[in-house]
DNA sequence: TAGATTGTTAATCGATTAACAATC
DNA sequence: TAGATTGTTAATCGATTAACAATC
């Protein structure tokens, strides 16, 4: 019995097909079929249909499809909703803020437990029910509360302090809004997040099209 | 004289480098080759080399590498510095918010100069000297303004509804920031961002780390 | 000249898409 | 049975990485 290993692109479109799959449920569609998921969200009939087969314990049946209900429970697995794990952010600006708000994080199983900033003006207040505390106790904190994630949102000169803080609070991964790219030790997973980055890629789209158009 | 298109994730990189080249402008570096910058920013050598030959007009001198200021002012070109495009955007609850105080997208040539939304409350009030306008005007506005991108952060349900008008209102693309994939015609562009998307990767991740443990 | 660095051609890797047999 | 749909194997495509000749 061999568990294959889920491939990156897949794993960013499971809460796409979550969501979807959560609004046929409350319209009381009990069964879907991949080619119909794929006309719906605009994808690949054939990616659809492997990315279900990826996280599917059961399958689908020929002629009739997947079930709803189940490919949902499939999905929340894999996402992790089953074990909720703790983390906590570092830098309660305006992105900060907007992530502690975000709805969507429960649904794949994280939770923010804490925040912190440098600013006392912040430290002491609370963030949609979340504390925010000071910078300095951020590694114990972690450490205490054996926190397994931790997410950046500081400008980016003192991205790789908090880095090294998190670090010494022995967090696993980190989460990094910060426009650099942080030095960290071989076995911490960085995933680097830029909204300046994503719009440049449709910048440059953009640009061929009004180019086009001349 | 050919122009080969360039790769998304070239481009994806250009903010990264971009923000690294500043630093080192600011430190009166002169001088940069693309091994140093690999070891630097984590990235493999060729990948860079690779980079820098697609948006560098001068190219480098072996030896001594690339100009800083000649590679910053190619980057900024190539994102489209110097003809900054209006933008707007709808939807003013937490991650608007947050998108309308973001310093990183004038760098790469786009400015926000409205935003809107349903909420009488928020209508008529400026979020970092940007007015927020009432969703019935969008349309209208988009197109006495020649606005070329829309960008949505509305809940999910009415993501939709704001694309209609947007597409009414003439821009050319559109950055999705609701959990839904939008159906436009094919001529409008749109890119999807999903914060629980990018987690969902990280999380994966981070799960196989913590099954390796055990 | 010797050595570091550039720019490019070839090999590898991963993801997407096409083709098709198996199934209800 | 006929036809839609599944699951998988093979072909294609794009990006990364390795190898190497050209250059200052």
């Amino acid at each position: 019995m061999e568990v294959k290993p889920i491939s990156r692109h897949t794993l960013q479109r499971l809460p796409y097909y979550l969501h979807y799959l959560q609004a046929l449920q409350q319209e009381q569609v009990a069964r879907i079929s991949a080619p119909t998921m794929a006309a719906d969200l605009h994808l690949n009939e054939v990616k659809v249909r492997k990315d279900l087969a990826s996280v599917s314990h059961t399958g689908g049946k020929p002629k009739t499809g997947f079930a709803v209900d189940e490919l949902i429970a499939d999905i929340e697995e894999h996402l992790g909703y089953h074990n909720i794990r703790d983390i906590v952010l570092v830098g309660v600006g305006h992105l900060g803020r907007a992530l502690l708000h975000y709805r969507g994080f429960e649904a794949i199983g994280y939770r923010f437990v804490a925040a912190f900033d440098n600013d006392p003006q912040r430290i002491g207040t609370e963030v949609n029910g979340i504390p925010v505390f000071s910078t300095n106790e951020l590694a114990d904190y972690c450490h205490r509360h054996n926190i397994c994630l931790g997410v950046i949102t500081v400008p980016a000169d003192s991205a790789q302090a908090v880095a090294d803080r998190l670090i010494d609070g022995q967090v696993l991964a980190i989460w990094n809004f910060a426009p650099v790219r942080l030095t960290v030790p071989e076995d911490i997973l960085v995933q680097n997040e830029n909204m300046a980055s994503s719009l440049a890629v449709l910048s440059d789209h953009l640009k061929m099209k009004l180019d086009d158009e001349l």
